[in-house]
DNA sequence: TAAGGATATGAAGGATTCTTCAGGTTTGGA
DNA sequence: TCCAAACCTGAAGAATCCTTCATATCCTTA
C-alpha cells in the first residue's frame, strides 16, 4: 500500500549522545505501547510522543514522518526473528530430521514468545503499508538458511529443499501469527507450543523422499 | 483496539428495493478496490463513495460509520471461508485420512483463491480493529466442524481431536495468509498449492495415535 | 396518477492529525 | 569557563477526514 520512496523511510539522522539514544528507545517502546492500547488507527504522533515523554518535534528529528517510525519498528522486529533463525540453523547443521525440526519450531516460538507483546503489536502495522520488500528479503534469508540445513540432514533427502524450506517458513510464520493475533488464551498458546513441532516434523517427513529408514 | 459497542457495528438499515441492493454491492466492491489500490490508511469515506459512484451520504444511510462498513466486509469474507469449510467437512465425513486431509487443504485454498484479490485486501483491515470476537467465533465453528470429522476417520485415531482440529485450522489459515499477504508471485502460490496438502497430511499422520496400519 | 416511503445528494461543520520552525536547553570538549 | 553542536520544545499552519442534514429524486402501491 502507499509505497513511499525507500529513501524517505530511512531515519533522518543518527543519535550521537546517549541522551538521544534513550529518547529513541523511549519512542520505540512508546509506539508499541500505544499500538497495543489504542490500535494502529489511533496511533498518532502526539499520542506516541506524549507516552514517550518527549515533544512531537523530537520525533521528527529522527524520523521524517510517521511511516518511517513504524517502518523502523517493523524492520527491527523482523530482524530479530531472522537472526534467531539463522542462529538456530547454524546450531542444527548436520543434525537428524527430528532434531532439526524440533529445533526450528522451538527457535521460532521462542523468538516470538520472548517478546509476545510487541510481536502482537507489530502485526498490526504490517497491513498499513507495503512490506512486500521487507518480507521478501526476510523470506529469502530464511530460505537461504533453511535450505542447506535440510540438505545436510543425514537421515532424509528432499526432492527440492528450496521449496520445502519456503513452505516450512510459511508454515511456522503463519501458524504462529494467526494464533497470536487472534488474541488467544494461554491455553491456545500452550497447545501451539505442543503442536507446532509436531506439524513441522510431520511436514518434513512427508516431504522427505523415498529413503525413510528411521520410522515407526 | 478501539472496541466499539457491538450494536454500533451493525448496519443502520436493510435495503428494501433492488436499487439500494445494487448500491450496497457497489459500495462493497469499491471498498475492496480502494483497499487494494491505496491501502487501509488511505481508505476514506469519500474515496470509497466516489469509486462506488454514489454520494457519501448514501453510505451513511446503511452504515453508521466507517468501521461498520469495514466490519461488515470482514464478516462477509469470514463467513465465506467458514461456510466452505463446513461444506467440505460434511462432504468428507467418514473418508479416510488422506482424503480428509487433501479435501480440507483444497477446500481452504479454493475458498481463498476464488477471491484472492479481496482476500488480500481483507487482511489489511483485520488489524485495524478488534476482530477477536469474530475470529474466535469463526475458530470455534471450524473446530466444531473439523473435530467430529477427525473422529470419523476410519484409519486413524486422535488423542485429542479438538486440539488437532484447532491446530489444523491455524496451520491452514496462517500458512495461506502469510503467503498471500507477502504479495507472492504466481510461483509461490503454485508451490503453496502443492505443499499445503502435504503439510496437512503430514501433521495429521503425526497426530494420529498408535494404530497406523496403512502406511509405507 | 398521486401520495408517501425509500433512496440519494453533497456542501459544510467539527474534529483530528501531520509536520514545521523559531527559539530554548543540554552536552562535551577546548 | 565558554562555545558550538547536539538536542529538545510546543504552538500553530495546512491538510484531511468523518459525519450530518436539509433537500431532491425515485418507486411502489392504492
Amino acid at each position: 500500500m502507499n509505497r513511499p520512496a525507500p529513501d524517505l523511510l530511512k531515519p533522518r539522522k543518527a543519535p550521537q549522545q546517549s541522551r538521544s539514544m534513550a529518547t529513541i528507545e523511549a519512542i520505540h517502546t512508546a509506539t508499541i505501547q500505544v499500538l497495543l492500547a489504542d490500535g494502529v488507527g489511533r496511533l498518532t504522533t502526539t499520542r506516541v510522543s506524549e507516552r514517550a515523554g518527549v515533544s512531537v518535534g523530537t520525533m521528527y528529528q529522527y524520523y521524517p514522518h510517521k511511516q518511517a517510525l513504524l517502518f523502523a519498528i517493523v524492520e527491527r522486529q523482523l530482524d530479530l526473528i531472522v537472526r534467531a533463525m539463522l542462529e538456530a540453523a547454524e546450531r542444527l547443521e548436520g543434525c537428524d530430521l527430528r532434531t532439526v525440526s524440533d529445533g526450528l519450531a522451538t527457535a521460532w516460538l521462542d523468538a516470538k514468545m520472548a517478546d509476545l507483546v510487541s510481536s502482537r503489536a507489530i502485526y498490526a502495522i504490517a497491513a498499513e503499508f507495503d512490506l512486500a520488500e521487507l518480507m521478501s528479503r526476510a523470506k529469502n534469508l530464511m530460505v537461504e538458511a533453511i535450505s542447506p540445513l535440510l540438505r545436510a540432514i543425514p537421515d532424509a533427502r528432499f526432492a527440492d529443499p528450496d521449496v520445502t524450506a519456503f513452505m516450512l517458513a510459511a508454515l511456522l510464520g503463519g501458524t504462529v501469527r494467526v494464533v497470536m493475533e487472534a488474541g488467544s488464551s494461554e491455553d491456545d498458546l500452550e497447545r501451539l507450543r505442543q503442536e507446532l513441532p509436531r506439524a513441522c516434523l510431520g511436514y518434513l517427513k512427508m516431504s522427505a523422499c523415498p529413503l525413510c529408514p528411521s520410522d515407526e
